[in-house]
DNA sequence: TTGTACGCGTTATCAA
DNA sequence: TTGATAACGCGTACAA
C-alpha cells in the first residue's frame, strides 16, 4: 500500500537526523521529549516499518529463529511448534521451520541456509540427525531430544528441554500392569534416541515392579512416525507375537493408526489389549475409544524454549540451567 | 565451525577483485575460465556460504517467502506446507509460516513483519482473513481460497490454485445419497469462505438431483477446525436434529472428532448414520473404521504453488492461467 | 541533545 | 575480462 520509506526521509520529515531517528525507534541514546514525539507521529503517520534486512545486516544478526523439526505433520511436533511460535513471536521473532523429513541431508542444506540468512538461533525438536556440528557457537536449544547422544565435542552454548521421559515410560507400564496387562510390547521409532531409550527404561522398569518378564522381541522399532507404520507394527505384533494383552506406542500417532489395526479385525480393546500412548495430541482425545496416554507438556516446551533461546541471544542466559525436564501426565482414557 | 569470511576475503585469496567474485558466485558478467576456477576453489575449500542478509539488502528482496495459514496443527494445512516448503527449497527458498489462528490482528502484525523482511512474496493456505491489502504489489498466490471473496479492490498480480470444490461437494452428496442416506446434514467451519459455498453448492445439488429435500436448518458452522469442535457438532446434530442419517463433514478434522462422538453414543456407522469427510488426511484412512472422503490434491497444490510464485517473483508469470482448479477423488472407504 | 560519517557484505555501474 | 566504487537502509562511534 504505502510506498516503503526510509530513517532518511523520516529524518527529513521530522526536520532532524537519521541518528536521532534510528535512536527513538531503537529507544537508547538520548532525545528531547518534543523531537520524540515528532518522529513518532511521523511514524505512525506512515506506518513506518524498519527494513529488517538492514537493520539485521548491521547488527549481525537477525530477528528470525530456525527450527528444526523431522515432520511437520506429526501433530505432537506441530503443536510444540505452534506453542514455540506463538512466544516467539511476542518478543517479535520470526521463524523458519525446516522440516528435514529424518533425512540427514535435507538438515543439512536447511542448516546451511538458516547460517546464510544469519538466523539468531536455532531451536531443535527432537531431531535425531548429528550432521549440525556447524550452528556451533549460535544460540541452541533442544527440545525432547538430547544432543549429546550424536555429538562428541558439543559446545556449552545450549539447553535443552525435555519431559521425564523415564517417568512417562513408568507410568505407561504401571498403567498396563495395573490394568490386567501380563505379557506386553512396545512400538517405537528409533531406538537411539535418548527420548525412546528413557522410555524404554522406565517402561522396563515398571514391569520389573511387577515381576514381570519381557522379552526384547517384543520391542518393535519403525522408521517412521505415521499411523501407517503404526498399523504395520501392530500386524506384526498380532500375528508373530504370542498372547500379547498390552502394547505401549511410544507416540500417540502411532497409537492411532495401531488402535485401528486392533479394531478392524476385531481384537477388543481394552479387553484382550490394553492400549497406551504418548505425546497427548488432540486426536488421542476426540477419537473412540479415546487413547489412554502419557501428556506432555507441548506449550511449557513452546514458552520456555522462545524465552531461553531469546534469553541466550542477549546473553542473559546464566540464570537458567542447562537442562530442564518438565513433568508428565497418565492421563487415562478408554482404551485401558 | 568456519569462521566466515566475505567476498572481500575471496577476492584477496583469488587474487582478485570483489567485482569478479561476485560475477562467478552468480554466473552473471564475464570472467576467464582461469580466474573462474581459482575462485570456485576457495569457495569450495572454505564452504562459503554468502551473506544473505547483504545479498538480499542490495537486490531488495530475499529468498524467503510467507506463507499465511489458519492453523499449522490441522493435518491438511500441514500437508500442504509441507509440499510447498519442498518444492520450495528445490528453488533454494525458504519459508516464514505464519500461523494466523484465524485471528486477524496476529495475521496483520505477521504480515507486516514478513513485509519488513522483505519476502519475495506470500503464499495464502485458505486464510479467511482480509486483512490482507497491504501486501498487494507482492507476488501473492492463494491455495484453496478466493481472494476476491474478501478483497474488494484487488490487485492483478496473483494466482489462485484451488481443488474443484463443487464437484467435491457434489461427490460427497452422491455417496451419501448411493449409500441410503435421505436425511442429511452437514458441518462447516467458515459459510463466507469460497470454498465452504462451493462444497455446499455441489452437495445441495447433489441432493436436489435425487429429489431429496435439504432444511437449511440441518447445516452446522462451527467457528474453527478441530476434532473438538467435531464433537460438539455432531452432539448438536444427534439431540436436536430429527432423523439424521447420513453427514456430510467439510473437513476430516470435523470428521474423525464426530465419528469418535457418534461411535461412543453407540450410534452405528454407516449402518444408522453415515459420514462423509473432505481432504484425506492419512488419519482418515488408518482409523476404524476408516473414513469416506473427498481428496483434495495436496501434493499437486505445493508443487504448483512453488513453482508459479517463483515465476511471478521473476516476472515469467505469464504462461500460466490465473487460476488453476485441480480435480478432487471420491474415497470410499467403511463410514458409508 | 543532536548530527556527521562510516561500515555491515553484497551487487551493479562504469571505466579501464 | 577486470577492478574501483557507489549504493542498499540502518545503527553507532565520535564530534559538536
Amino acid at each position: 500500500m504505502q510506498e516503503k520509506l526510509s530513517v532518511k526521509e523520516i529524518a527529513e520529515m521530522a526536520g532532524t537526523s537519521v541518528a536521532t531517528v534510528s535512536r527513538v525507534i531503537n529507544q537508547n541514546g538520548r532525545f528531547s521529549k518534543a523531537t520524540e514525539k515528532r518522529v513518532l507521529e511521523i511514524i505512525e503517520q506512515y506506518n513506518y516499518q524498519p527494513n529488517q534486512l538492514a537493520r539485521s545486516l548491521r547488527v549481525q544478526h537477525s530477528q528470525v529463529i530456525g527450527i528444526m523439526v523431522p515432520d511437520i505433520t506429526n501433530e505432537f511436533f506441530a503443536n510444540i511448534i505452534r506453542a514455540v511460535q506463538e512466544h516467539l513471536l511476542l518478543q517479535n521473532y520470526m521463524t523458519i521451520i525446516c522440516n528435514t523429513n529424518e533425512s540427514g541431508i535435507e538438515a543439512k542444506k536447511q542448516l546451511q541456509m538458516l547460517l546464510a540468512q544469519k538466523v539468531s538461533g536455532v531451536i531443535y525438536i527432537n531431531n535425531g540427525e548429528n550432521d549440525v556440528l556447524e550452528s556451533m557457537n549460535l544460540p541452541t536449544v533442544y527440545i525432547d531430544r538430547d544432543p549429546r547422544e550424536t555429538q562428541a565435542n558439543l559446545d556449552e552454548n545450549y539447553a535443552m528441554i525435555e519431559c521425564d521421559n523415564i517417568q512417562g515410560g513408568y507410568l505407561a507400564g504401571q498403567e498396563l500392569v495395573r490394568k490386567g496387562a501380563r505379557k506386553v510390547a512396545y512400538v517405537c521409532y528409533d531406538k537411539t534416541l535418548s527420548t525412546i531409550k528413557k522410555r524404554t527404561q522406565g517402561f522396563l522398569t515398571a514391569l520389573e515392579e511387577a515381576g514381570i518378564a519381557f522379552d526384547p522381541a517384543y520391542g518393535i522399532d519403525v522408521e517412521e512416525v505415521s499411523t501407517g507404520e503404526g498399523i504395520r507394527a501392530t500386524e506384526y505384533i498380532v500375528n508373530h507375537l504370542k498372547d500379547v494383552d498390552g502394547i505401549f506406542y511410544m507416540s500417540d500417532v502411532l497409537a492411532v493408526g495401531g488402535l485401528g489395526y486392533l479394531l478392524r479385525n476385531g481384537i477388543p480393546v481394552p479387553e484382550k489389549i490394553r492400549v497406551m500412548g504418548f505425546d497427548d495430541i488432540s486426536t488421542s482425545r476426540n477419537i473412540y475409544p479415546s487413547l489412554t496416554t502419557i501428556r506432555q507438556p507441548v506449550e511449557e516446551f513452546g514458552c520456555l524454549a522462545a524465552l531461553r533461546i531469546v534469553d541466550m541471544i542477549n546473553g542473559k542466559d546464566s540464570t537458567w540451567q542447562q537442562r530442564q525436564r518438565l513433568p508428565v501426565e497418565l492421563i487415562v482414557r478408554e482404551t485401558t
